[in-house]
DNA sequence: CAGGCATATACTCGCGTGCGTATATACAGC
DNA sequence: GCTGTATATACGCACGCGAGTATATGCCTG
């Protein structure tokens, strides 16, 4: 579970995932389509695979990869677990904590500016 | 989003959450039943907060800490639109081969062609 | 207001990691 | 075999982060 948070939680590995959620995809086209050089692509693609993520499959010089079910399915279940927390109907009240707390940083900032200038 | 992975890829972190799960902590607490000593689990908790993933209430001298279920129906929700991935185990690389395979015999008409012109 | 308790922050250190460049490996076609 | 193409790996660098120690902040009680 750690690693497949740990592989979702870097930017470009995540933009991966999301491409190949539309079907497998080269590794030359996933870097294309996400501005990456291909070391990286290659790079990340190790890690999503070694998180269980994805697979690949060799065609002639090329490698598809394509997503795997099993950590989604993992993932899911966890989720499933804090059915309670998130179901709770507390829309609104988000929306007032938020404000409170965006106020909040507002004074913290000013008091770091403050502090700052002193 | 990429913040809440973050958040849930650090074990201890992870650990924090899972506890919190069963209800509203003191640091101090979870410092005790976790094994970590009290400016981690701060240092976590500060995390988890910048994530929204927790929220506190002051207790007198104590902070309580407790779930936020904003990001976990988030990522339920992104979860949601993978749907057809853990449901679908098979299929999809097939179909890409398939496609390769179909064009590769495009091209070797189009050889043949060009050839029986000559 | 003094002393103790609960929590937050500052500072440093060591390690992991993402990135870029260069190079290696593997395969296909001629 | 040679060339081009597709992908993987090695290496160096810079930065971020988790951990430990020490200290600061805040609140309650007497």
């Amino acid at each position: 579970m750690h690693e497949t948070f740990a592989a979702l939680a870097e930017p470009n590995r995540y933009r991966i995932v999301e491409l190949l959620r539309t079907g497998p995809r080269a590794v030359n086209e996933i870097g294309e389509r996400l501005q990456l050089n291909q070391p990286q692509v290659s790079k990340h693609l190790k890690v999503l695979k070694e998180a269980g993520l994805v697979d690949v499959e060799a065609r002639a010089q090329q490698r598809l990869y394509e997503l795997r079910p099993k950590p989604l399915r993992e993932m899911h279940r966890w989720l499933d677990r804090y059915r309670r927390v998130w179901e709770e109907q507390f829309e609104q009240l988000d929306e007032v904590v938020e404000e409170l707390e965006a106020k909040e940083r507002e004074k913290e900032k000013a008091h770091a500016a403050r502090d700052k200038r002193k």
